[in-house]
DNA sequence: CGCAAGATTGAAGTACGTCAATTCCAGTGG
DNA sequence: CCACTGGAATTGACGTACTTCAATCTTGCG
């Protein structure tokens, strides 16, 4: 099984044997977390940068009237937090949703990689310009979408970044959520989230099984949601 | 009068005279354009990076049901679309809010520049983490406060940021922003938005005078605003 | 001084939240 | 193999924070 980081940085430059080894050789520490498990709380220093290899994690503050907020999923070849690597220290939590492989790679490790190869550095920072650009559009859909075509929004980007790591067969891929995560996630209620899914099902436009999420009309929803997916980046980077 | 994106930088790391000089030489090339103009549209793939020198820019969005969305605000010492340099092309369009003064730095010139000194690249990389934890915030914002808050955590932000780049006055800066655009920024109607800012008006948090806004208890709108200052990074940067 | 954009107000509708049951289901132990 | 259990999904009733529409009032500016 190919390294997710690898696989992931090759869509935006063709890497060298050499950088693609020395990318392996830094993810050589791996870890096993259950479900629902911190990899990092805010205000920490880490002293590593972490590597999602499987499962999802996201990124969440908690608020003090008690709400959790999801502001980002991270899914396999995701970095948690290069931030570190870079900024003072942590400004949200980064926590297991599924349970998850994760790479553990020293800060200073990643910083004299970065510094020592400027190819790789630049791949790093443009897998941080895609997260920018999708936190970008989730705050164009938290903000000014109804809420069935939020939900309708997230299953489309979330079928398109299963499918460029290999996690999807067909038009489906497994959702290790709770209809309360979504919710957290698109600022709504999960009684609301919980009507919403079930009006796509009616629509046509999904099916779900156990935690699997079937795109049946892969389509209807795109349009429904009005889904572009330029903003993923995905076509393959520049020359 | 310092180059603003200097005076930014210098947050994260000292910067020596060399480097200083080869931002300053980069940025030599300016335009003024007027308020509501566009600096870049989606789509776009632009041979410049700009930096905003004065005024405020906003990064939007415009949604099929007529919609504006805008995503962040630009103020001077932000860079527009360093994205350019990296990413295929533009997810989003940039115009101007107020009159400005943008300096285009030649794409080129900006990797060969990155390339041949990592501590620059490494601060500009610095600046758009900033940037995306800014982003975060906002979606927190937007999607799980309450109206009233909301607006107050805006003004919160705006008043840090203002006053890290020397544009504050006490606790009042210029805010050259219609209630329309303020509403499309938050998600909101403008009738809701005119309300709310009445409402804070009332509670003797703020005044405004034309375009200035006036933080009149800035700590009770901390407060009100549930306002944790750490996202925007700006004790200094690292050793 | 006059005009257009912006700010403000009021009234009426609605998409969503909250609360509280109830049902479903995967996992566990007997 | 089945009964038990706790979390998740689902449902219904009701409340409310917002939106929309439409009018009026204010302000900056030529």
């Amino acid at each position: 099984m190919p390294n997710p980081l690898v696989r992931k940085l090759e869509q935006f430059t063709k890497l060298s044997d050499e950088e693609k080894r020395v990318l392996e050789d830094a993810t050589s520490d791996v870890r096993v977390f259950g479900p629902r498990h911190d990899i990092i709380v805010e205000d920490d220093r880490p002293e590593n940068v972490h590597l999602l290899l499987e499962g999802w994690a996201g990124r969440y503050k908690l608020l003090p009237n008690g709400d959790r907020v999801i502001m980002a999923y991270l899914i396999p070849g995701d970095l948690c937090d290069i931030h570190v690597a870079l900024l003072n220290g942590m400004d949200h939590s980064i926590g297991t949703l599924s349970p998850c492989r994760v790479a553990f790679i020293p800060r200073e490790r990643m910083n004299t990689l970065m510094e020592e190869n400027w190819r790789l550095a630049r791949a790093l920072w443009w897998a941080t310009l895609v997260e920018e650009a999708i936190l970008r559009e989730w705050l164009v859909t938290v903000g000014h979408r109804p809420a069935d075509r939020r939900v309708a929004h997230l299953i489309c980007e979330m079928l398109l970044r299963s499918k460029a790591v290999g996690l999807t067969e067909d038009d489906s891929f497994e959702l290790p959520l709770t209809q309360e995560e979504l919710a957290d996630t698109m600022g709504m209620s999960n009684v609301h989230m919980n009507r919403m899914l079930q009006q796509l099902r009616a629509q046509g436009l999904i099916t779900t099984n156990g935690k699997r999420m079937i795109v049946k009309d892969r389509d209807g929803l795109f349009g429904f949601a009005d889904f572009n997916p330029n903003y993923l980046h995905q076509e393959g980077g520049r020359a």
